[in-house]
DNA sequence: GTCTATAATTAGATAGAC
DNA sequence: GTCTATCTAATTATAGAC
């Protein structure tokens, strides 16, 4: 196989992501991150720049994926009705939480920085998280207008989601010791799913109902 | 004001949470956990044995916090008639908001540590975490069977009520960039807990209910 | 582009004076 | 018990041969 400069910064992006997101920016070191794929410490300061672009780089490449991941979803616009408006809704959730159970290493990062203020937290807020708070908050408050929503307020729904859809897999290596089960199976993160759509929108007209893709 | 030998160790495990709270066990330096207390590094190594027993004394001591906030509510029984049962758990969840809305670094080293397979994730698990998770699974399990209950698997609920309950004050700053507000206001935190209770158990027959202290 | 060697810094832990 | 000094190990980054 060979190891193109693609390749290998590819391989340099998937690795910082797992060392980040267990470890933190700190806790991780970049010795860790190369051998991980069979690469030398030297040679992240080659590809990158530093320690901090290459956290940057591979922040940027996780958001890239779950953007990719929501892409195809109906925009929302003040004409949809709220039940259409809803069954998109709850299809994005059900999305999210398929990503986080693919992908913990977004929530590990998310939460690994978002625990005290720095020039990294106030990059990833702006460049990637604001757009997403500020479309659910959005939604959300129509939805509550509908009847649809369960008694959340607009501003912190964000909140309820995300950590309540991630957290399973975020604390995979817990959950897995707490219940015997694996999280990150494909009817357990579906069951995850469900239930979380079922209880934020107990006003979904009909819950069977599937986007168009 | 006198440094007695109590006094000391009390500081330091409170600098402790705070340091291993934002940054993790690899994150935090002893160093800065002795500073932020105008003590010395090898303090912590006098009055603890290493870093990873000044961690774990740091643990006991907000679990044991924890365990006193919720300790006079009436443990549940098979002979409560479930609106009761309801009434106490909408207490219990009310109070676990406030705990991590007081107490951030709880859940902080939490998510820190169940990231990933660890002797520390082991013993905090055993230790602390098992007994909530059991206790709520089995309460959830006769709410759903007394319709009270959003429909969410009793194996999974414990995340949901975690995840969302304590993720605005783990991520407080990163709330703070996003909303504008102060999570941690009473208003807010109060807001947040009624939120939660109501979606989680759309089935309360009285809301406003309180059990008795 | 890769790899060895190494510089410069910082970590946790310990010894010993007081 | 506290504090200075220091040990060993590990960190990121860089220099230079290939």
């Amino acid at each position: 196989m060979r190891r193109t400069r693609e390749d290998i910064r590819q391989r340099l992006l998937d690795s910082a992501l797992v060392e980040f997101g267990a470890k933190g920016f700190d806790g991780a070191s970049t010795r860790s991150i190369a051998q991980r794929v069979d690469a030398h410490q030297p040679q992240i300061n080659y590809h990158f720049d530093s320690k901090e672009a290459l956290w940057a780089a591979a922040v940027d490449h996780l958001f890239g994926r779950l953007g990719e991941e929501l892409a195809d979803l109906p925009r929302p616009d003040g004409t949809d009705d709220p039940a259409r408006l809803a069954a998109t809704f709850a299809e994005a959730v059900r999305r999210f939480v398929r990503f986080a159970a693919a992908h913990p290493e977004l929530n590990r990062i998310m939460v690994h920085e978002a625990t005290e203020d720095s020039d990294r937290l106030r990059w990833m807020v702006e460049r990637h998280v604001r757009p997403m708070y500020d479309a659910i908050r959005d939604v959300w408050q129509r939805l509550r207008d509908a009847g649809i929503a369960a008694p959340i307020d607009p501003a912190m729904v964000h909140y309820v989601i995300v950590g309540a859809a991630s957290l399973p897999f975020v604390n995979a290596p817990e959950a897995r010791l707490l219940t015997g089960a694996e999280p990150t199976d494909l009817a357990w993160v579906e069951a995850h799913a469900d239930g979380l759509v079922a209880t934020l929108l107990p006003g979904l007209p009909d819950p069977s109902l599937k986007v168009e893709r």
